[in-house]
DNA sequence: CGATCTCTTCAGTTTTTCTTAAGAAATTCC
DNA sequence: GGAATTTCTTAAGAAAAACTGAAGAGATCG
């Protein structure tokens, strides 16, 4: 997937600088302007999907900054201002803005105010209608929450560790595949496959041990011999 | 079909004009004032449907400016406040308000916040009965009055800190829901949450001990392992 | 300005969960 | 049937997450 393209202006190409080694650190896209009018041109034939503005540039104010850029696009604009200015005017300021951090700033502070933004623009833009995914699993007398973080069999509840309840899950969504123990390793913890361990074999017993009636013959989960575990559909 | 009429209260007088683009260009009728006693004299000549208001005022603060309003007319009133302000406060003189927003604010989240006050006073004035939200959350022996912040343990008042109590409603308005440590913060101190300390579960003790007979085994606000806090429904 | 209340941070403790490893059991193949 | 392979079981030590208590920073109120 690719990843979103931030545009910075700022003034003080140091600043720009640093703040794109982060960013790129991260993943992003990474355009700089020097100031307003720059920012503006290049917005008119490039893709943004986020700005970050310092307040003070010598040639546009944001305010007016802002304005013009509203009137053609809506991504999220984070503000950045000196601190020994009156916070009061800087938010006045700031108004157009979707939020602003003051100088000096911790560059790991705004990484998390870009990814937040980027969060809410997506969600409110590209997702109108939320095609939010299922949160209720219900196979037999098995009941899966995944809002809750719930397990019910039969009415009675189980306590599923986090790892268990994630493999549990991942059983359940795709209930007829087969999943051989490197790849719900993969899937579950999200890293690299190295070594054989049984690790995954371990945490499937103890399911088992809490959602089956008898652990031997397996109502769920089940053995596929040389392949993996499958829940059946 | 005649737009409704909306009045901007602000004393910047280019944070009026970047509002009143805005609205106009939805087609509302637009009127500004740069304080309460000018606001309050447009009113008594005019017909307005919505006020905007920014909270921290030079003449006339924004409680009292709610209350003389809400003396003569029921209009939908959003207010606006700095984001450094301690929230708590402004929730205080937002009591008189339907909906407020902190700056900074993008201007489209604004007008969709103007849009759906201006559908809810078209509705409760079609039908008077007001769906306005809960106030009073009650589980078990544990009261909480959401309006005058009070909670109450099996008859016991217990006093919470603002921050504990915005937690604990949190929790409570969404039973069964988990919540991680991560998504608490960003409810509740409404920012990013992006170094990894334990505030949140500082708090969460602090209104165990509070609220709980055995801070060893909850009633109320349960653990769940590797993923956050809930509140049993 | 000082007293008080609240919030945050830190380090140490406890609890729960995960991983490892080794032997037992089951299944397959010859 | 017997060897080889794969899966299952068990338990103990390692690791991770949550809890606790105390102290200092910060905010609030008179």
């Amino acid at each position: 997937m690719e990843k979103e393209t931030i545009l910075i202006v700022d003034d003080e190409r140091e600043i720009r600088n640093l703040i794109e080694i982060y960013l790129k650190n991260e993943g992003y896209q990474v355009l700089q302007a020097e100031d307003g009018q720059q920012a503006i041109d290049l917005l008119e034939h490039t893709d943004v999907d986020l700005i970050i503005l310092d307040i003070m540039m010598p040639t546009l104010d944001g305010l007016t900054f802002t304005l013009q850029v509203r009137e053609q696009k809506d991504m999220p604009i984070i503000m950045l201002s000196a601190k020994s200015q009156d916070l009061d005017k800087i938010h006045g300021l700031s108004t157009g803005a979707d939020d602003y951090m003051t100088k000096p700033f911790n560059p790991l502070e705004l990484i998390a105010r870009v990814k937040s933004q980027l969060r809410r623009y997506v969600r409110i833009n590209r997702a109108p209608v939320q095609p939010r995914q299922e949160n209720e699993i219900e196979l037999d007398d098995l009941l899966i929450n995944t809002a809750t973080h719930e397990v019910r069999v039969g009415g009675r509840d189980v306590r599923l560790t986090p790892t268990e309840f994630d493999i549990l899950e991942l059983l359940a969504r795709n209930r007829g595949m087969v999943f051989s123990a490197e790849h719900i390793y993969e899937k579950v913890w999200k890293e690299p496959f190295y070594r054989s361990d049984n690790t995954v074999m371990v945490h499937i017993r103890k399911i088992r041990e809490k959602i089956e009636e008898n652990s031997r013959k397996p109502k769920y989960i089940k053995t596929v011999w040389g392949v993996g575990y499958k829940i059946e559909t």
